[in-house]
DNA sequence: CACGGATCCTGATGGC
DNA sequence: TGCCATCAGGATCCGT
């Protein structure tokens, strides 16, 4: 589910009221991706000091080490005073003198991983191959245009990867190619110094604009309160496959790219 | 090293 | 209480 806006929107909606958390308890009762790496009760005792956000992790800062969380493809947190009961496919939860945090994700792609710091090889072992921020200044343009140009895959699996810029996802990806103009087949070691400005400054745009909106929620997605988002909406080519382009109404077209769909339209993007 | 495919898991949907 | 195939917001691992 979640791509960077999601989590960002995520972040935004508890950090505040779980800032300063102290954590009474917590359970895990299903495995997720990887191990949670020390044993839940460690977790009791522990403040939570701030909830930054990496790529699509957030990283929960606490008092001692930091918990990573990553919400895979159908993972959304709440945080509240008073959560209804558990539900089946409630993985993870954290009792705190500010609130319940609960994970809820059905396919288990998700994870929470406890690391000792930042720096330690578990953390690292998740973080350190992570491209570029793209909304902060970290974004640089040189360094995109020196990412892409070693690659000779098709650029919108290149920017799936997340080694070059983090954060984009299938349906950010589709959307920033389009706002640039460019077919996503297309190498991205080909692409001239102007199309990859143009897309530089696309997945900028459309990501700070899909936070805005409270991100996507295709199905179940919605925020730490439990709002939905309203990106999908203003979509100009995701999960629109034959509808008219908004732009110039022509048919917009899907294929598959590495076993994920691809929509774009085949007036606009060359 | 970079690429493409298989893989983890559950649920919804649509064709037959 | 039908069954089967396909698809879904992610990212790692493995063979080439």
């Amino acid at each position: 589910m979640p791509e960077l806006p999601e989590v960002e929107v995520t972040r935004l909606s508890f950090a505040p009221a779980i800032a300063g958390a102290k954590i009474r308890s917590a359970s895990l009762n299903k495995t997720l991706r990887w191990p949670l790496g020390c044993d839940v009760t460690q977790l009791e005792g522990k403040t939570v000091l701030a909830v930054r956000r990496r790529g699509k992790y957030l990283l929960l800062d606490l008092d001692q080490g930091l918990l990573l969380v990553h919400l895979g493809m159908s993972g959304s947190l709440s945080f509240s005073r008073h959560l209804p009961a558990a539900g089946k496919h409630d993985h993870f939860e954290m009792v705190t003198s500010q609130g319940t945090l609960r994970l809820n994700d059905p396919r288990r792609f998700g994870a929470v991983v406890y690391a000792g710091s930042e720096s330690d090889p578990v953390a690292q072992k998740l973080l350190g191959k992570l491209g570029m921020e793209p909304l902060t200044d970290d974004f640089d343009l040189v360094e995109f245009q020196m990412g892409l140009k070693r690659r000779k895959a098709a650029i919108k699996q290149v920017l799936l990867a997340g080694d070059v810029v983090v954060g984009v996802g299938n349906i950010y990806a589709s959307e920033a190619l389009f706002m640039a103009g460019i077919r996503p087949t297309t190498s991205a070691s080909r692409l001239t110094r102007p199309r990859v400005q143009k897309l530089h400054a696309a997945i900028k745009t459309v990501l700070a604009r899909a936070v805005e909106k409270g991100g996507s929620t295709l199905k179940d997605f919605t925020s730490a309160n439990g709002d939905a988002g309203h990106f999908q909406l203003e979509a100009m080519v995701y999960a629109r496959e034959g509808q008219p382009c908004r732009m110039c109404e022509t048919p917009i077209k899907s294929m598959k790219q590495g076993q994920r769909s691809t929509f774009y339209c085949p007036t606009c993007q060359k």
